[in-house]
DNA sequence: AATGAATGAGGCTTCATTCAT
DNA sequence: AATGAATGAAGCCTCATTCAT
């Protein structure tokens, strides 16, 4: 965290993550850091460029890390929703700055950038989408009868949701706050 | 819809829906409406004003018109979860704007407003909460070792997500999406 | 000249007259005039507004101003074309200021604003051109075989440039100088 | 058009006849030709520099070319303002670009610079009061009573106003411009 | 009930320039 | 020969708000 760039950018996560992409302001992130406000757009071009590069930072790993999981033949389609849910609440905790942004800014891209970012959240909600239907097809019961896609958005609402509420708490570990959502999800009445 | 105040809540309602507190602006409303931007704060006496009577106009009405379900002291547990359910999946479908309003925006308002508005949130959530307790209470299972905090959480994400992606449409009817949510919450494997 | 839009639209055309429109910044001409930059703003709702006022104050008065004499049926072209010259030289002495914006800067307007204004200019020149073609139909010589476009424009040219060099002074009064471009046009050797 | 400094000249001639000095900025010169402003500054010093170098390059050739007309003691005055007509019409559609920039732009130089560059206009512009006044003294009859540097200027204003508006052109070449220009001071009615 | 005048604060961005490398 | 880092000043504009009417 020596350079400018890097500097920049921790300070980015965190402003954005707390007053939003309209609230945070150049001159904000540039007294945050330290330095002027031109040397911020020196760094970025413009206010969306700092966005997008929050984005391309962090976006290609998470997408990517999910899926020797997901195309894992030999494992079942409840075990990788089990382990769906523990990867991406360890997501929510260890990176849940950089998911609000993702999940709650990517409308103020504009042009080409907005139709790319917001592919790569609906990529991400497919792969969840293949894991309910690999649960459907291997036929206990499971998610019989529902619709995947809204399924998925289902689970996915759930589980974001915790974005905004959940802290790290030693009576509430992410671990089990996962165990809970897989419980909600796979027990019934 | 025919005195100017009317027609300003309901410009207002349309504009933050669609822009967030911080990206609508009192000039742009006064110009939906026609009027000039000293008249929108005559009536509101400031930007947090309107924030304010757009909650105010809502909130009371939604909140109190769940109770009777949740007091009949005749139906049981699973049958007030899947009321509610439709209660609320209503809600997001005719209210929808008001309601993204309320989930996302509350937080730009000061002082006591803040905390009273967010209160709101908690007591509306609290309903559920009292909803899983009497399922729990009841003992077929459903929802059996889980914390009703976190479940009611879980409960409001997997709906709530829904007014950023529900769609009114002929092939998925807000019933069905209710019906869809009642499914994943009360089936297991 | 007493209240703030006159002192702003005077102050404005000395501004812009010296400065040029890409030159002249509304903070000169608010703190030219002893208000703040919103309050310029306020008026003419962006640096455009501006320059439009300016032109919009002026033009229609000085295109059609001409017209009665160009349209008299007992007068000859000569005639004509000397009364233009005075007629449009009193214009450079009297208004050089709006007359230099007017053709130096229309062409930093935008949209259809541009094409309105510059179509502006086409009319006046295009006065021109009917008087040389009057004068070449009278038949007397002067002017034989030349393109009354082009002659227009040579003596728009002749004149225009007067706007750059022309001091009022004892020594030429501007009725002098209307003489002296109109012993130019018609003494030949 | 090799080094990168003949790269820089070519392309700010370009730059600076489109936008004009003040809408010409380092910045998009940079990347017309691919590099750095730093470099850019590099090579001229400052902004005022890139204007310098071009009347620089040009200005001394132009000034000097028409001087062995000029001073030719065995052709007349006549004969001389029409190859002057033919001189500076061809700069104009051959160079329009470096004229128009030294006639609308020097006066955003500073100190001695803009006196020198003036003073090079005047200079310039003396060529033609001295045709001028050659013409007059072979007595004629053109020009006649007319003051030269007034004359002078009627005709600088003509030609160059052609760097707006003329278009190169089938149906109009530079020396059929010429010829009209020559026609219209010549011959009278 | 409704508005125009006026503003201060701030927002994003451009720009010419300096400095060290 | 060429550049990236960094900046201060300025530019246009938005915005919420106050005040008098």
């Amino acid at each position: 965290m020596e350079n400018t760039y890097d500097k920049l950018i921790t300070a980015a996560i965190e402003l954005m993550n707390i007053e939003g992409y309209p609230g945070a302001s150049i001159g904000m992130l540039a007294s945050k850091v330290g330095i002027s406000k031109s040397t911020v757009i020196h760094y970025f071009k413009s206010k969306e460029g700092i966005l997008l590069a929050i984005l391309e930072n962090f976006l290609p790993g998470y997408i990517d890390a999910f899926k020797p999981v997901l195309k894992d033949p030999d494992m079942d389609g409840v075990e990788k929703l089990h382990k769906f849910l523990h990867f991406h609440m360890k997501l929510v905790v260890e990176r849940r700055d950089v998911l609000t942004i993702n999940l709650r800014d990517t409308k103020y891209l504009t042009g080409k950038n907005k139709v790319i970012y917001q592919n790569q959240q609906r990529l991400y909600e497919e792969q969840v989408v293949k894991i309910i239907e690999q649960i459907q097809k291997e036929g206990h019961g499971l998610f019989r009868g529902l619709k995947p896609s809204i399924t998925a958005k289902a689970i996915l609402g759930m589980c974001n949701y915790a974005t905004i509420w959940y802290k790290e708490d030693d009576r509430l570990s992410i671990e089990d706050l996962a165990e809970h959502f897989f419980a909600i999800l796979t027990r019934g009445k």
